[in-house]
DNA sequence: AGGCAAACCTGTAAGC
DNA sequence: TGCTTACAGGTTTGCC
């Protein structure tokens, strides 16, 4: 569910409700999530006051004031709730943090991709090592990405879903970027002029920015931390939309495999 | 080294 | 209606 734009609606949603906030316990209810959840070692970190709620690639970090850390990262299907301490548990609830004043945040993942972490101040964590620059962010620009491609002969959609390369892009706004630049997803990386990598970076940027906007995109599971859905899945122009009418040529969208997973692409307007 | 398929787990939708 | 199959936003592992 949860790529960039759906993890940055969802840290923008809860600063308000944590930042310089005490987080003062922790329930477990059922940590058999992606990495085991380790009951003891979050609970070690508090009491603490919330420092600041960051995002970097898919991973939301809740600092603490301590300098220790909270990793949360959604997996495919979790979310992150802020709710009255009087609301039950639901199926797939698995675990509460506790806020001072009553209220609880709930990490909910029906299918257990996601992770909570504690992480000990200076401690870094796998998910966060070997990334590559944020895409809104500086240092991410046609020229870094036509630097990383070289010599690579990878097809351009599964490179840019590739973190090392850039951070946070998943499989439908790597689509969506594809679509935007007038570039075919099975274009060889290391084969693209400077100018296409320019176009690409700016459609990138484009399709991130106009998600945030957007509340992100729920096709299913995301929710940002007052439950409320995204509305972007409403302007994909190519993502879920096979045999629809492209929306610049009216030729049927069509979809391919790469990687296992799927592609969505105009056959007239992305070329190689 | 680079790139791919499969695996992790569960729910939903489509097909028969 | 009920069973079976395919597929889903991410990341890691292991194989070629």
């Amino acid at each position: 569910m949860p790529e960039l734009p759906e993890v940055e609606c969802l840290r923008r949603s809860l600063a308000p409700h944590l930042a310089g906030r005490r987080i003062v316990g922790v329930t477990v209810r059922d940590g058999r999530l992606r990495e085991p959840v380790r009951e003891a070692a979050l609970a070690a970190l508090l009491p603490a006051r919330v420092a600041a709620v960051e995002r970097r690639a898919k991973v939301l970090l809740v600092r603490l004031a301590s300098g220790a850390a909270l990793l949360v990262h959604l997996g495919m299907s979790g979310r992150l709730l802020v709710e009255p301490a009087s609301a039950p548990w639901r199926p797939h609830d698995r675990l509460r943090l506790h806020l001072e004043g009553g209220d609880r945040l709930v990490y909910h993942d029906p299918r257990r991709f996601g992770r909570v972490v504690a992480l000990a101040p200076g401690e870094g964590h796998p998910l966060l090592a070997g990334l590559g620059p944020e895409p809104l962010g500086e240092g991410f620009g046609g020229a870094h990405l036509a630097r990383a491609a070289r010599g690579r002969r990878r097809p351009v959609k599964p490179f840019l879903m590739d973190g090392r390369v850039v951070a946070g892009v998943g499989n439908i706004y790597a689509c969506e970027a594809c679509f935007a630049a007038g570039i075919h997803p099975a274009a060889p990386a290391g084969r693209l002029s400077a100018a296409r990598w320019e176009r690409l970076a700016a459609a990138l940027r484009a399709v991130l920015a106009e998600s945030i906007a957007a509340g992100g995109t729920t096709l299913r599971d995301f929710a940002d931390a007052e439950g409320r859905g995204g509305l972007y899945q409403l302007r994909t122009r190519v993502y879920g939309r096979e045999g629809e009418p492209c929306v610049a040529c009216g030729r049927p969208i069509r979809r391919l495999t790469q990687s296992g997973r799927s592609t969505f692409y105009c056959p007239r307007c992305q070329r190689w």
